[in-house]
DNA sequence: TTTTGTGAACTAGTTCACAGCT
DNA sequence: AGCTGTGAACTAGTTCACAAAA
């Protein structure tokens, strides 16, 4: 796939398209600005990268080699401005901008993520749910989220400019309904349906699988029963 | 076509000297097996490597090595026989026995994961729900899960078996949760709650970070967005 | 001083390629 | 013939260690 592996060793701003940054990564970059977030509410102003990585247990070099590839956030001799690196994060992360996310099946777990307060937090905002039972169209969350009839889809992801839809539909239907958001024009799909669904390459499809998460768990206690 | 999905949206902390098996490689054993529960409904007997890689989009020598680490599954020239490998990977898996769940907070989330039919699938079960209110507990889920008080984990744990607990609980008091789930001596933890939290190292914590998947799904937008 | 930013070294994980079995 | 199992090669990700900066 890509062969260029280093770029030249020199400072630069402006960060050139093209340059995959790796999902570990940008996962760690959420957690960081969570981090930041505590720390502000705590009325911490300045912190270093060594005293950030032994209160919530992460490695210094990585936060630094993390920041770094997005530009020179740090103050030698200092560390970082609590403030300042939050608002650069939030704006790496995209969310200076109001999100608006979709949640395609009102079921259990669609209506309980509709109303989940996690979600709100850094400015996501949960403007639809859609399900194609004609007793659940119509209705809302007990949060107050509309539920719409699934074919409206692609009338209100543009009316509302919705970013991301969040899958959590019955496996069988998955694929559908994950051709339906990307038909729809949505490039981001937070997937909850056990399966791997098939997205063209300009969507970005990131799997929450339950099941596997849980096998993963039982295989551990299964290997820690015997021995040890 | 192919999108690969491979960053785990999950983080595990709790590690143990026998240990050797990497995570990435346990999650893949579950996706193994819930490619061959649907190789197995079609009726396919017997299938190499090479095809399974090639119906589910995974690397043939990958799945060998993967398979190979546990023993000898695999017959030259024939590939692997659908119902054996089922039986050895649900026993790798330790999913042979019953594994019995409790599910902390009866919020929402809480109350979606008791009845998700994902997680009675591969034979775990729903035993319980935990929570503080008063006017839930004595309550059960739609699904018929009964809410306890979670003063009553102990207890109920021991008589029930249950060897896996969810933390659905506020971030704020999850601390708190992971630790009265530790004293209660469950040693597998599937975590919802935001946050990192401390847990002894013979204890499997395993978390599902729905802001910090949001999050990175809003960075590859932002990302996107200019050109590219 | 202190602490960043970063090449170099190291470690983990994946894929290749082929010997050897059926 | 066909396919597994596996060392070797490769790629990705993490941590070290130190020069340069405040």
């Amino acid at each position: 796939m890509k062969t260029s592996n280093k770029a030249p060793a020199t400072t630069t701003t402006g960060k050139t398209s093209g340059d995959q940054v790796s999902e570990l990564t940008t996962n760690r970059l959420s957690v960081y600005l969570r981090c930041l977030n505590a720390l502000d509410g705590a009325g911490v102003r300045a912190i270093s990268s060594q005293a950030l990585a032994e209160q919530f247990h992460l490695n210094a070099a990585q936060i630094r080699k993390d920041l770094a590839y997005f530009g020179e956030f740090g103050v030698r001799g200092v560390g970082y401005y609590v403030r300042d690196l939050k608002r650069h994060l939030r704006q790496i992360l995209g969310l200076d901008k109001k999100l608006r996310v979709a949640i395609m099946g009102a079921g259990n777990l669609g209506l309980a993520l509709a109303d989940y307060p996690g979600f709100r937090q850094e400015g996501f905002e949960i403007s639809a749910l859609f399900d194609t039972l004609s007793t659940k169209v119509g209705q809302q969350s007990r949060g107050g989220v509309p539920i719409h009839d699934i074919h409206d889809l692609k009338k209100i992801a543009r009316r509302d400019a919705v970013s991301i839809a969040v899958i959590a539909v019955p496996a069988a239907s998955a694929q559908h309904v994950v051709n339906l958001v990307v038909a729809s024009g949505i490039k981001a799909i937070l997937n909850f349906s056990p399966g791997a669904w098939e997205v063209p390459p300009d969507v970005k499809l990131k799997s929450v699988d339950l099941t596997v998460s849980l096998e993963s768990l039982s295989f551990y206690l299964a290997r820690g029963e015997s021995d040890e």
